[in-house]
DNA sequence: TGACATTTGAGGTACGTACCTCAAATGACT
DNA sequence: AGTCATTTGAGGTACGTACCTCAAATGTCA
């Protein structure tokens, strides 16, 4: 059987209201004193029934989530899981809260956090770019006792309490190792869209991914970064443009999550047989342009996975507890035809 | 607020001892008064507070995990992560307990099942391959009330609740188009070593790389299946033996977990440049050949999540909760070196 | 030593559910 | 209508923890 408090109060010689007193950090305790209870506690291995504490606290964590309105299908699918998450959170006593704000407004990102109710509030989970305004926005929430994670895209310079996300870096080179195999020896070139270069991710995706393919790959030459900042004309004007200079167009990489106008775009303008193409974020679009071979990989994380770490990194921040990193790992993934189900 | 069993009672009109009766399926309530219950149920939308529920029938769930002894370092990786995941699972409430049975002994494996105390037992996982010994032995398993999982291997003509694990000929198929598209247009031949075709998963994975290397490679050969039965010196006899016999190996793909002996007897026998190698599972050992370049590619699938999707199932399935099937879907990984971290 | 602040103990209630007992109400059947 | 079995209600205790109050014990300092 557990131990319970009265165990511990018994094997240190205390009552239960001074082990109750040490365990939840009530004032009130002399040194010596908590240190013979946590003495007691670490002899007899016990461990504090989070449920029973819950229902006694009727704790309910209160979080919020703050991501980007509208955007692409990849906004979207994140806005989708969140939805779904807080079904099952239910039952973990946790209500969600979706928050929406646009992109790249910072003004517009930090009315929201700064209208978050930080009394009636347990922890936030933010998608967005990094800006002073921003900064001082998370600094304000920390300061209010409120926890805060980092999600997809890191706030590195920000007091964030985690980042939840993968390494943008290393995705870059996965993407950069996976088309220079697929492309073979001969030489080429490789064509980059991203939607805006502005956020932190897409920079460092294109970092990595050319630098493997400066080492690994060098008969492929990587051409500068074309920006479409969702923008069908230009994004086509730019494609066309480019297939027009380069006939020996190998490979496209799309930096960002905006793949749907890309596919698009090269289904009319690109020569046959079309040239590799590598995108972002399984999402309904990337999946079905996975299935008809319009793309040849996706790489991607685990949005369900995202989410639920960010719950548990929340949950575990208000609560002081302790987190073990290695489960809340968000690993790179590799989608192909084959493996999608 | 979460409306509670006394706000059914009175949304039914009930009293609390007949909602209690029908929550738990007591007996002595007619079915019209059930039915009063269960729509007040539905129409509050209650769900049951599983922690209160637990700490009041002072539950606490007791698995067995059995799994393959010794074995390769695969298998060591499972029984590591069991263990791991034992210490958190204590604050769930859940006592783990970890049995070994020799892999290929059904005999042996059987005689554990059959020990297990049924009455002390609520769920237990299985890894093991199918025979009709192991089938009876789950039969009575299920019988008695027990939940039962199998891990990784399937095993479909059971009594079994749930498979946790990859789909195995997705994986097969995986790995065929990882490794053709690798192997680039120039034809070849592709060597399949495996540790022994008795296991379901081998055998599926086999079909699923034919199917693909023959549709979509055709210019590639895949050879007969090499079965190493975990002998060092069998695998470098036939290894060396097709090597001499074949001047166009342009691949190797290892089906099961015994990557070690492989790659150790191709450092040995393998032409330069080496053949493209794709193995299964991430395991300290192939994390390191990833790491120096003598192997291309690993499909894997996180045993975290496989042994904590077990625990809910199995949780779910002795409470007779419903389960999400969409949180409980393993990934095939795609493992290369550049998204290992 | 007395006054006072601080620390400790004792006891209570509460959370939402499970499970128990006993009495009362209801229904079925003769 | 009376008997009996079945169904329902009322009330209780328990689980492990949180948090509250009040009294008692202990320590500190003049």
């Amino acid at each position: 059987m557990r131990p319970t408090t009265s165990d511990i109060a018994k094997e240190a010689g205390v009552s239960l209201a001074t082990v109750d007193r040490v365990l939840n950090e009530r004032p009130g305790v002399r040194a010596p004193t908590i240190e013979k209870v946590k003495r007691a506690i670490d002899r007899l291995g016990y461990v504090r029934d989070v449920s029973a504490a819950n229902l006694a606290r009727q704790r309910t964590y209160r979080l919020v989530f703050v991501v980007p309105d509208g955007g692409n299908e990849f906004h979207t699918a994140i806005r989708n899981t969140i939805t779904e998450c807080s079904v099952t959170a239910i039952a973990e006593r946790t209500d969600l809260q979706l928050e929406q704000a646009p992109l790249h407004d910072p003004h517009a990102l930090v009315k929201v956090l700064n209208n978050l109710d930080t009394k009636q509030i347990d922890g936030v989970a933010i998608l967005a770019t990094e800006t002073p305004l921003v900064r001082d926005a998370i600094r304000h929430l920390k300061e209010s006792g409120v926890a805060v994670v980092a999600l997809i895209s890191d706030l590195p310079n920000t007091d964030r309490d985690y980042f939840v996300g993968i390494n943008n870096v290393a995705a870059g080179r996965t993407a950069g190792e996976l088309l220079g195999r697929f492309a073979g020896k001969e030489p080429g070139k490789l064509m980059v869209v991203a939607s805006s270069m502005q956020s932190h991710d897409s920079a460092e995706r294109r970092l990595g991914f050319d630098h493997v393919i400066h080492n690994a790959f060098p008969q492929l030459e990587v051409l500068p970064t074309m920006e479409s900042h969702d923008d069908l004309d230009k994004i086509t004007r730019m494609v066309s443009r480019s297939f027009r200079h380069n006939d020996d167009i190998r490979g496209v990489y799309s930096l960002g999550a905006g793949s749907r106008m890309l596919t698009r775009c090269l289904a009319e303008l690109a020569p046959q047989p079309r040239p590799l193409v590598i995108a972002h974020e399984l999402t309904p679009h990337t999946e079905n342009a996975l299935k008809n071979d319009s793309i040849d990989a996706v790489i991607t994380q685990d949005l369900g996975h995202i989410i639920r770490s960010s719950l548990r990194l929340l949950r575990a921040t208000s609560d002081q507890m302790e987190i073990i990193a290695s489960q809340e790992r968000i690993r790179i993934e590799i989608i192909m035809k084959e493996n999608l189900y």
